[in-house]
DNA sequence: CCCTATTCGATATACTGTTATCGATAATTC
DNA sequence: GAATTATCGATAACAGTATATCGAATAGGG
């Protein structure tokens, strides 16, 4: 934790998960037309504290300029750069369900830098066929594939029991970053990152939402 | 904000997103030998501090017992009850895409108290068809059928650019929380929440902890 | 029947993240 | 060219959340 951080000194997760949002948003406007955008116009479009703006920024070195505000098409270089769009990480999935299946043919991953290579399942119903050009196949290879090729990120869309054993079978095969579409906590070695996409969470925040306004 | 609260004081974001982390692993243990269940076991098993998990258990109101534990069971149900598993949520989506049928056809949010009903789309090609029994209708419907169905959830897949005019569209059909799947901050009156499923962010932090340990 | 150990529940402290404040800088205007 | 104004960048106050501490309560063992 406190060895060779020289570049960036301290960024936080949320301050990371709002990159994207800075960087889809300056990508939308017209480059033509706008050659300089501020921090308070950024901050308007997104309804947040233009301080966060420029703390957000600052985090990534891309320095503005006084009265003016920053250089758009730099500004957006710099996030690519950071976030590491460009540089496509490839991805394994195991899970080829509804839910599996559509993140196979999701192409907007493509321009996140993210390539599923393949999928993964246990069911021969599903195994040996294509989604959107790649192969589902049985997991006992999964292993395997994962050292030949070096991948690094397993994405993990089955059912909630399945999961800490698939988990258990992505990190015995080098995987160093799951991201995890199950209602589970996963147990995994320190050095794994898990990033939790927990649809029941946010499902739980919504429906509480509509039922406090049913009490009233 | 500061009327008719009795029962609910106060349960945070954080909170509440993490009650169906516990209801599912409450549900995984076996009822038949577990009939009672300690906060310091719940937290050892979700990683999460022991204190935190009394907490979160606390705002739902069901009380423990000293050197046991909580009545399993009870709960189970208090949970369920807290988070509106049984009372169905009726839901339309928007963006028939890859990821709009996996959501169509995802079994496991009849669980979570969600069914979406109807699904909308502006292509042609998907008009008229059916994703696991759900009908694609024409977008120009959606007011009329939010209206006379009284639906109040909106779960939006379509692309970047034309999320905040269906966010609007769906606004003016009454709907009243909304769940967002595209990357991008949508603008809402103050009575509309607004949940963001933001997978550029996961992705940014997953990329970043790759990149991370490369850079080493 | 009393003592010990474990857990609940409440209070207090620490921490992280957001918002506000202030000086410095650079364009624009007169 | 000086004054004005909008913005950056850093520091400070604030809020909300997570963690630690402590007393009270109860089951089990001696």
């Amino acid at each position: 934790m406190t060895d060779s951080e020289f570049k960036l000194p301290s960024i936080s997760v949320q301050t990371l998960r709002r990159l994207p949002l800075y960087l889809e948003h300056l990508k939308s406007l017209d480059h033509e037309k706008t050659k300089i955008i501020s921090s308070p116009a950024i901050a308007r479009a997104l309804h947040l504290n233009e301080v966060q703006v420029r703390k957000d920024l600052a985090a990534i070195k891309s320095g503005g300029r006084p009265r003016t505000g920053y250089l758009l098409e730099k500004l957006v270089g710099d996030l690519e750069t950071y976030l590491g769009y460009g540089n496509i990480n490839e991805a394994v999935l195991v899970g080829a369900g509804h839910l599996g299946r559509a993140l196979l043919s999701y192409k907007e991953f493509d321009s996140y830098g993210l390539k599923i290579v393949v999928g993964f399942d246990v069911d021969d119903a599903v195994i040996g066929t294509e989604v959107a050009g790649k192969k589902v196949l049985h997991i006992g290879k999964l292993e395997s594939l994962c050292r030949r090729m070096h991948i690094n990120i397993g994405i993990l869309a089955v059912p909630a029991p399945s999961a800490q054993l698939v988990c258990n079978m992505m990190v015995k095969a080098g995987i160093r970053a799951i991201w995890n579409f199950a209602p589970v906590k996963l147990d995994v070695p320190e050095h794994i990152l898990v990033q939790n996409e927990n649809m029941a969470s946010s499902l739980a925040v919504l429906s509480k939402h509509l039922k406090k306004r049913i009490s009233k």
